[in-house]
DNA sequence: AGTATCCTGGAA
DNA sequence: TTCCAGGATACT
């Protein structure tokens, strides 16, 4: 699901078609997803797409910004003149829009924005461009991987605290953009036992870790993120990063590197991925 | 530091 | 019929 490959995709297919778009209405048919003043955004125009971590912000001629956050399980899908009509709905969604789970759907001129969430976790706001800052979830995110997140903070990072090196990559106050699916894949490729204290790891250790995290990511951009369950781009189509997954989901399987049978385990509460052989 | 919570679909 | 998936937060 949604992590910072799968978002900066959405991020980059929305920057593509939906900037100079202007809302002329908003149905929202699931209020509780929504909050904010609607009339604030009719008749604004789209002028870009910033990305802080997981979230998202669509800014807005007017002052205003679109604060989004899809969570688990939330889309954005675009349909408009721009682009080829059979691009637009991934065969696994398979559904014509808007369906049940369309929950908001933004009127364009000549374009929609549909937002499509089964399990109802995420969040949009709207708010003033001035005010995005000032929301708790961008407000606390941690350094970003590719951007303010350098070795050397890492390494500070990891050493500053004595849990589980796993649920530690996973807490966005202290480094944003690492989910669950490339936690696993990163510290399988570092060769790393995801149940070790992040103070005790060498400094090798921790520069291994660190360029498999940016390894994985990179490649999860790459092949348009991992559509495990139900993550689609901008424009409805599904992303191959779960065909190429080193580790995750991979219980009783052999390892690629090995051949050790994987096992699974519950780290922090998330489902975690681990080869005894190749991870100590 | 660990666990319940939001919610649904799909798998066991 | 029950359980499980997990991003972030609110709890204990």
């Amino acid at each position: 699901m949604p992590e910072l490959p799968e978002v900066e995709t959405i991020r980059m297919g929305l920057q593509k078609y939906l900037v100079g778009h202007t809302v002329t209405d908003i149905d929202v048919r699931l209020p509780k997803m929504l909050t904010g003043e609607v009339q604030s955004l009719i008749g604004a125009k789209v002028q870009g797409i910033r990305r802080f971590g997981k979230g998202l912000v669509i800014d807005f001629d007017n002052g205003y910004s679109l604060a989004i956050h899809i969570k688990m399980t939330g889309q954005l899908v675009y349909k408009g003149t721009k682009v080829p009509k059979e691009t637009q709905v991934s065969e696994k969604v398979g559904k014509i829009l808007p369906h049940n789970h369309t929950h908001l759907i933004f009127h364009l001129n000549n374009a929609t924005l549909y937002y499509n969430d089964i399990r109802q976790f995420g969040w949009l706001k709207i708010l003033k461009t001035a005010d995005v800052k000032e929301l708790p979830f961008f407000k606390d995110l941690g350094p970003e991987v590719f951007k303010e997140l350098t070795l050397s903070l890492f390494s500070d990072i990891v050493k500053r605290n004595k849990i589980a090196i796993k649920p530690l990559l996973l807490e966005q106050k202290k480094l944003s953009g690492v989910g669950n699916i490339y936690a696993n894949d990163a510290l399988f490729k570092a060769g790393i036992d995801p149940r070790r204290k992040a103070h005790a790891l060498t400094d090798t250790e921790i520069e291994k870790l660190f360029a498999s995290i940016e390894e994985v990511m990179k490649k999860g951009i790459e092949v348009g993120g991992s559509s495990e369950w139900s993550y689609v781009n901008a424009l409805g189509e599904e992303g191959e990063y779960q065909k190429i997954f080193q580790i995750y989901g991979r219980e009783g399987k052999p390892c690629l590197v090995c051949g050790t049978v994987i096992e699974k385990l519950v780290l922090g509460g998330r489902g975690t991925y681990l080869c005894p052989t190749c991870q100590k």
